[in-house]
This record gives structure tokens, sequence and C-alpha cells, in this order.
DNA sequence: TCCATAGTTCAGAAATTCGGAACTGTTGAT
DNA sequence: ATCAACAGTTCCGAATTTCTGAACTATGGA
């Protein structure tokens, strides 16, 4: 299996950043791990309630969130942990995770309200 | 010519928010609406610097942003004005604009740290 | 009416996304 | 050591989306 690649975090992408988190998909699972403790693993986040995201589909996703600075995936064993990067991030872009997740009304502790 | 769809406020959607803005032509484009005072015309608004959008790609953008709400465009004789609903949409997403301007370092005024 | 101008629509090529099937890497059991 | 089970990745073809030149539409002025 290749390396996992994560950018440095001078070198994250705001454009990158936005069209990760343009798909429900993705923020459904980022919101997931931003509220997650330990560290996700993918299939644990693959059950979105109204559908089961296919596994390729997944790892995809997960490229994305990661290539794009939201998470840093490790290997664990069988598994994968990722955590989100959002305390790095907020430094870099301040308040604008905080805001996107807002915008969905998925912020961790946040009660839904779609 | 179609009539021009624009979407009620309660009915734009996050994610084609952070889509429209995750292309940095559309980004450079709203910025430039958000500073301009009149309401730009799309030709006003072609040139990038390092280069000069075909205009059924701007046309294009222009769309997009239209149709995620992130702008009104009205047609005034032979052009388009075309304005920002930053106001409205700040009471809708608070915070998600300018953060995301912010992140993009061509919030209306500010000097540019890239 | 005829022309110029601003922008839209159309259409085909190029690029991207999606997801099933095959594959890789790790652990635990025999 | 070999095998099976499992988590996740990679491959690749189909479907969708994006891009942009060319044709078209709408408006205003001469």
């Amino acid at each position: 299996m290749r390396p996992l690649f994560h950018p440095a975090l001078e070198d994250i992408k705001p454009e990158a950043i936005l069209y990760a988190l343009s798909d429900p998909e993705r923020v459904a699972i980022y919101a997931k791990l931003a509220g997650a403790s330990g560290g996700g693993t993918c299939s644990a986040l693959a059950d979105l309630g109204d559908r089961v995201i296919p596994k390729s589909s997944l790892s995809n996703h997960f490229k994305v969130l990661r290539e794009s600075g939201l998470i840093v995936s490790e290997r664990q064993g069988v598994e994968m942990r990722n955590q989100t990067r959002c305390t790095e991030l907020d430094e870099r872009f301040p308040g604008l995770i905080k805001a996107i997740l807002t915008a969905y009304g998925q912020l961790p502790g946040q009660p839904k309200t779609d």
C-alpha cells in the first residue's frame, strides 16, 4: 500500500477544505469523527442511517478528507485510526471549520435541526 | 432566455455554498463583487490578472454562484447587475462567508498574506 | 432596420466521480 | 508456517460533470 499523504499545515488550501466539505456524506463522516473521542475507523463511520457507503467510496472519502488536510489517518494494526486536525486548522483558518459545521447544523454537541 | 433562478433564503444549502466557493476563480469573482459598490457586470469581472475567463465559463460561474444563493443577478439593459446576498446569508449561516473569505485572504479591504 | 454589445445556450471533448471486484497488509488460530 | 478473516486500498469501466468555442438571444443606439 502506498504511504498516506498528509499536507503540512502551511500547504493546506482553502479550496481543498471547501471542496471536501461540499459533500454532505463527507461532512457527516467528519462530524462523527469530530465527536468521537478515540479516533474513528472507516467501517465504524460507514453507516449514515439512510444508507451504507460502499467501502471503496468510503476509502475515497477518507482520502479526500486526508489530502485536503482535514484529518490524519494512521494505521493501527488492521484498522485505520482517523482524527481531525481541527486545532491546527483553526489556527490556520480561524473560525472556518466551526462556521461550516454550524451551517450544516452538525457541530458536535449541538442538537440537529434537520 | 430562460428566467434566472434564485433560491429563497431558507432553501439555500451549505453544500452548494461550499461547492461554489471551492473554486478559486469563483471566489475571486465573488470577492470582487463583495468589494464593488454598484453591482458588477460579468465582463467587468472576467479578468483575473493571470488569465481571462472565457465568457461561456464566466456565465457558468455566475450561474453556480446565483443558484447556490451567493448572489442575485438582475438584467439592466444589455448588462447584468450582480450583487452578493451576504447580509441575508450571514443571517442564515452566521460567520460562514466571512470565515471563507478570510481563509482565502481575500476579504475586501484586507491585505493579502499569501 | 441594422449593428454592436452583454450574456446565454448548445454540444462535444476532457476530466472527475462512483462503486463492484480484485488485491494488500495485519492478526489470530491451527 | 499456513490459512482464514478482516480492514481498507487500488483498479477500472460506466456515468456524471466540467470546460469552452461557436452559435444564439436580448437590448439599446444610430
